[in-house]
This record gives structure tokens, C-alpha cells and sequence, in this order.
DNA sequence: GAATCTACCGCAAACGATTCCGGTAGGCAT
DNA sequence: ATGCCTACCGGAATCGTTTGCGGTAGATTC
């Protein structure tokens, strides 16, 4: 028979309903409505791997967590006996604090976050690890958001930052992206963003990139003074700020010494392996090939290398090359290739540090415009 | 003058000590202290820039936040019309759920933690990538730890992932953990742990390695068949597990084939570019020197490359060469090198699918070990 | 000896969610 | 008209911290 829970009686008791598949029931005497415990929960409970918290600590001490609090941190209001037996209970229960207990009641997580383009070469893994070891080094933890070249994706991974509360952002834009309301969100909750490598113009944040410009134009030059004449360019997809500069960056070299700047040397490569084949033939294709060939990055040099060796072409003597970003490709390949060196852990340690520090300043922070600089990495392929 | 804060009586009102800072008083009257409420962070309240919480939308709507909270969730008791108002509101509102909050009640962050002993290679950043990939997909943080080879650090790292609750960790120890309590925490809370490529046998969790025994014995196998006879090994620390697997794979594809074993043909080397050529050095130097060497990694392969060819030997007719890895700059050095290719980003991935089935199991998860394949790429480096 | 001060400590309110439990209005059957 | 049922909602506890504020015992001062 049911009894009341209030009443202890039997007589007052009808049934009322079904709530989320219990029997409740209702008492008219004490006009009460009621369910019945079930039981078979207890033993789960001790199971349950439970982690010592400053309460089991108080507990086991008999004062309150309070205390236990300001003892495990810097606090005067704490007598040194107290602190010393708190530390060491905290150390026989093997006492790990909740951080997110913490970063609700703080409203600071001590996490920042990344958002990337993409994986696939070295490039922004490099960059990635070089910004993690700054993090860690502070006490912060990184969340790596990919978007994929994705627009989509991109505010996506920015609401999955802003849920996560990040204190910060590190931002390498998507080729797409022309909108920029997903990243004046964090502006508006002031949470400080660095752009790197990618960044966006529109918006008045601290910027991290190399010296593209001034890579290409010491690259260019360097093949001009080693007596090349005839230069081209195979350059990177138009929509990228470092095609722009990387290809001002050739364009100045040959006006500085007053080369022609010929429109059929300068070809557009979207990166893939297969494009960059492609671009290397037009070039080589050319009724008037070039002597000397500029290239955005090493692993387009590679590939233009490796056809102009099949092609019998000799290098340097009949084809000068320059590479960009210093892969170890370039070191071993024969002739070994000449390319500018960009610090690529750097960028994300800049951009890193630059973070942290908008984060310490709050408000009072003023935003940074960094510029790395690159070195030219001269061997075998640009010797005529 | 002083007015009492309960009974605005002056007459009462004595001084009694400073407490952090502020000036307390006592009212004789009421026998209570207190100190003067500070007006001047009325102002900052303003500035703060709140993100929406359920509470704002439950006051927007005048409801509940329990309401909000099933609304915006897959919950039967509620009306489809206040689901969708709530709904709209929470757009309008920018509402984006704190991850904190939520996982502080559900005892659950949604983070994986990963603990490796290094960046220097690529090795390490393409396994965490693809274990990144992996639990984005499944909505799931990471938090990445380096140990930098030390035991000491790797204690440590263990405690921020216990900090930060993670849900499931992925390691790969240092070569000096002999002691594995830091990691035996993990399984105290019930958080799954998988190992890779450095695993610990002492504990039965699940595993996630390469078959270096198989690659090893392939590569090998591969050189004796091309008509290598006197084939050397240069192999890695002593204190790796790669290490002895790779060695095992050598000396059981000479004893498969009948061919003696000479010590002399195996040195070790610690990965470092100089005893690369140290132990390349060695190699050469004998007064029979091999035909042919199997190297426990691409680089080292590169640099007893680099050495032989400085020193006028050919490859492949004089020397066969075999590394393992299959780094990019095997593919472009010449001749091109015949190497062991393992799936890197398969390790991270591999590892990070088994965790998240772990964790999604819980108790009823039962440890696996998994052994990924190799493949032998044959180049030039290797055809006599 | 009374008033005041100092050094500690505890209470309770946040932080932003989830979720159990009970309450209530209106519909339907008796 | 009475009772029961369903659909929906609100109150309040909970997760593990931090922290402002008030309280108290003992020391110090006048």
C-alpha cells in the first residue's frame, strides 16, 4: 500500500498521472502530490570516482571552505598553521582544483584560441606549436579551431571560441572571408584577437606577419646581381595578401635596377603540387623563356626544378631559382635551392606573446603591428 | 558624521580597526559592525561587457530560466510555441551558451588531453593534428601538454589535464617515465587513457603503435632481394621501443635469409643531426663497410646520403640506402630514397576514435590495441 | 577596566548552467 | 460535478570555486 510521504497515511491517497514514467501520486488530506524514490541508484553513487574538493578538505579538517580557499592561495587572512595543515591535507587527498570552477566564478578561463585555415603543409602547425609553448609557459591552454578555407566554418569556429569564454584569439583569416561581424564579436565582449599571416585590415587589432615584401625584393635582387636578367615570378592565388606583396616585392627589385617588367613572366600558381607543374611549363614554354624564376614558396621551386631537370635544363647556369619559406626539401635537393627563410615558429610566438600581454593590459591595451623579418638562404640554385 | 547602517543613530557609533584597507565602525546600540559601501565602482558595472546568459532571456520573456534551458534543448515538457519564442530571443540576444557552466554541472568538459614528449619534428605535430581533426568532428576540445622529455614536466602536464577534467587523455610518454602513477590518476577517476607510439605496458589501456617490426623486416627483406649482402643498421636510442623493434625486424630478415649478423654493422644514434654523421662516419670507416644500411629515420638516412656522396661513393650500385618515415625530402634528394612509410596522421586519429569510443562507453570500454601497417617505398636509393 | 585593534575565520552570495520535483490549469471521462 | 490525466512551467538544489562582509577572541592601548 502507498503511504502518504507527509501524512504516513493510506486512506487519502488516489493516483495522479504518470510523470516521466513514475506513478505519482496525490494525498488529498494534505493535498500533496508525490512520486516514490526509487532506490536502485544508492550503490551507483559509490561507484562514482569522485575527485577531493576544497569542501572534502574543510570537511576533514573541520573549518570551512573559505578558509580552505584563501589557504591554498595568496591571502593574509589565513593563520600559518591552518595554511600548513590545509596544504598538507590537500596533499594526502590528492586534491586537483576545478578549473572550471574556477573560470566561472573568475570569468577567465586561462584558455586562448586559434583559428587556422588549414593543416596541410607544416606551415600552421609550426606556427600553432610555437604559439602553444608561449601559452603554456603562461599557464594557458590553447583550443585549435581548423576552418577549413571555410567561411562557414570559420563563424562556427569563432561561436565554438566564444562558448568555450576564451580570454583571447589568434586568428589566420580564410581566403573567403569578406565579413568580419564573427570577429568583432570577441571585440565587443573584449576578448583581444591577434591576426597573423592572414589578417584583416578592417579591423584595429595587433597584427603579426612577415616581411614578404622585403623577402622578395632581397630575392629578386639577389638574382639580378648574380647576373640574371630575364626574371620571372610564379606567384600564389591573387586573393592572398602575400601574393601582393611577394609579387611588389619582384616588381620593385626589377624597377630598382631598372629591369622591364614583362606581364608574360609573371604566372599564378593556386599552391596545389599539380597547378604549380602547370605554371612551371607555361613559364618554360615561353618562346622567350626566362633565366630565372622566383617562386612563392619551395614547394613550387621543387617542382619547377624538378621539371626543368627532366627538361635537361641546367641548373643555375641556363635557369636561376629562388624559393620562399626554407623547407627542408630545399636543403638536400640538387642543386640545393635558394630561398628566403621566414620564422615561422616566430610568427606564432609573436602573435602568442603579443596576446597574452593584451590580455594582462585589459582596456589599457594599445594594438601592435608586428613585422618579422626574413632571411635570404643563399646555395647551389641561384649561383650563375 | 557616521550614521549606524540599522538604526541611522550618530550617537553610538565608535571606531573599531581597519579591515583590508577600509575603516570599520561599531554601533553600541544595534552590536553591529560595519564599514562604508565604496561608490566608485558604480561606473564599472556599466563598462563590463556581459555576454547573454539563460537569465537574460528568461527576464526578456518573462519565464523561467528552467524554461530557457529545456527550450533549448531536445526536452519534452515544453510548448512548441515558448521553445521557439525562446529560440528567436536567444538569436536576437547573441545568446552563446558558457561551455564552463555547463560542464561544471554535467562533470563532463568536452576536452581531450594530449601529452607528448616534443615539437622538434614533424612527427609529434601531424599525430596531434589528426587526433585535433578527429574530436573537433565530435565537438571536442584539446589540450596539448609537451613534456619535453622530462619526467618531471610529464608529472605536471598530468596535473593540468586532471585540473582542466578532461574527458579521456592521449599520451606518449618520455623516455625517462619509469613511474607511472601520474597516469594510474587518470584511471582512479575513471578518465581513459590511450597510449601511443611510447607506450607503457605496465598499464592495460589501450595502445595505438606503428608495426616498426614489420616496416624494419619489409625494408630490409627489400635490400637483401636487390642483391645487398652486407647489409648495416643504423638505429635509434636504445632506451625506444622503435628502437628495438626496428633492430628486431633487421635481424630476423638476415637470419630469414640466411645472412650472418655482424655487430659491427649496427650503431646507434640519438636522432641529433651530428651523430647522424657520426655514426654515417662509422659506418663508412670499416674496413668492410656495407653495401648497404637500413636507417632507423629519413634524416639520418639524408646525412650517411650527404656523407657517401661527399665521399664519392654511389648510390645506389655501391650502397643501398633505406630509411623510415618517409619525410618529403626523401622524394627530391638524389637518388630518390626508398623509405618506410608510417601513417602518421592515422596514429593521432586512430588514437583519438578510440578514446572518444572509451569515453563514450565508460566503464564498459575494454582496452585495444591496434597496430597500424607500413609501406615500403621503393625509390631509387635501392636498386642495385 | 573599558575601549579599541588585530588576526582570523565563517556565512552566503555569486558564476551560468542542468535537472529533479512538485504544482497547476484545462481537458476528458465518469 | 467530481476526479484523474496530461502538458507545461517554476522553484530550488547542485556543480566547485572565489570573495565581500560581518563576527569574535585575545592582545593592546589609554
Amino acid at each position: 500500500m502507498i503511504k502518504c510521504i507527509r501524512c504516513n497515511h493510506v486512506h487519502a491517497i488516489t493516483k495522479s498521472g504518470i510523470v516521466r514514467g513514475k506513478q505519482r501520486y496525490y494525498c488529498k488530506d494534505c493535498n500533496i502530490y508525490f512520486t516514490l524514490p526509487d532506490e536502485t541508484m544508492a550503490d551507483l553513487k559509490q561507484h562514482k570516482k569522485h575527485m577531493t574538493t576544497i569542501v572534502d578538505i574543510a570537511r576533514a579538517l573541520n573549518i570551512s571552505k573559505s578558509t580552505v580557499s584563501r589557504a591554498l592561495h595568496e591571502h593574509g587572512d589565513i593563520n600559518p598553521g591552518t595554511k600548513a595543515a590545509v596544504l598538507e591535507m590537500a596533499r594526502q587527498l590528492d586534491y586537483q582544483p576545478n578549473l572550471l570552477a574556477k573560470s566561472l566564478v573568475k570569468s577567465k578561463s586561462n584558455t586562448i584560441g586559434i583559428i587556422v585555415p588549414e593543416f596541410l603543409t607544416y606551415f600552421f602547425p609550426t606556427i600553432i606549436m610555437g604559439a602553444q609553448q608561449v601559452a603554456a609557459e603562461a599557464g594557458y591552454n590553447v583550443i585549435i579551431c581548423q576552418s577549413q578555407e571555410s567561411y562557414k566554418t570559420e563563424v562556427a569556429n569563432a561561436h565554438v571560441l566564444l562558448a568555450n569564454r576564451v580570454d583571447g584569439v589568434l586568428i589566420s583569416m580564410t581566403r573567403e572571408t569578406k565579413k568580419f561581424d564573427h570577429f568583432k564579436a570577441f571585440e565587443k565582449h573584449g576578448i583581444p584577437v591577434v591576426f597573423f599571416n592572414r589578417v584583416c585590415d578592417e579591423m584595429d587589432t595587433s597584427k603579426v606577419l612577415v616581411n614578404d615584401y622585403e623577402g622578395a625584393l632581397k630575392a629578386v635582387e639577389h638574382l639580378i646581381k648574380n647576373g640574371y636578367k630575364n626574371i620571372a615570378h610564379i606567384g600564389g592565388p591573387p586573393a592572398l595578401l602575400i601574393t601582393h606583396n611577394r609579387l611588389r616585392g619582384y616588381k620593385d627589385a626589377l624597377a630598382k635596377y631598372k629591369l622591364p617588367f614583362k606581364k608574360e613572366l609573371v604566372v599564378h600558381c593556386n599552391l596545389s603540387k599539380k597547378d604549380a607543374i602547370t605554371c612551371a611549363e607555361q613559364l618554360l614554354d615561353l618562346k622567350h623563356p626566362p633565366d630565372a624564376v622566383f617562386c612563392v614558396n619551395d614547394p613550387v621551386a621543387i617542382q619547377l626544378m624538378l621539371l626543368a631537370k627532366k627538361r635537361k635544363i641546367k641548373i643555375p647556369s641556363e635557369l636561376g631559382i629562388v624559393g620562399f619559406s626554407n623547407e627542408p626539401s630545399g636543403e638536400v635537393i640538387e642543386p640545393a635551392l635558394t630561398t628566403v627563410q621566414q620564422p615561422v615558429a616566430d610568427i606564432g610566438r609573436s602573435a602568442a606573446g603579443i596576446l597574452l600581454e593584451a590580455i594582462k593590459k585589459g582596456d589599457a591595451y594599445v594594438p601592435e603591428k608586428k613585422s618579422l623579418k626574413t632571411t635570404l638562404i643563399v646555395r647551389e640554385s641561384s649561383k650563375k
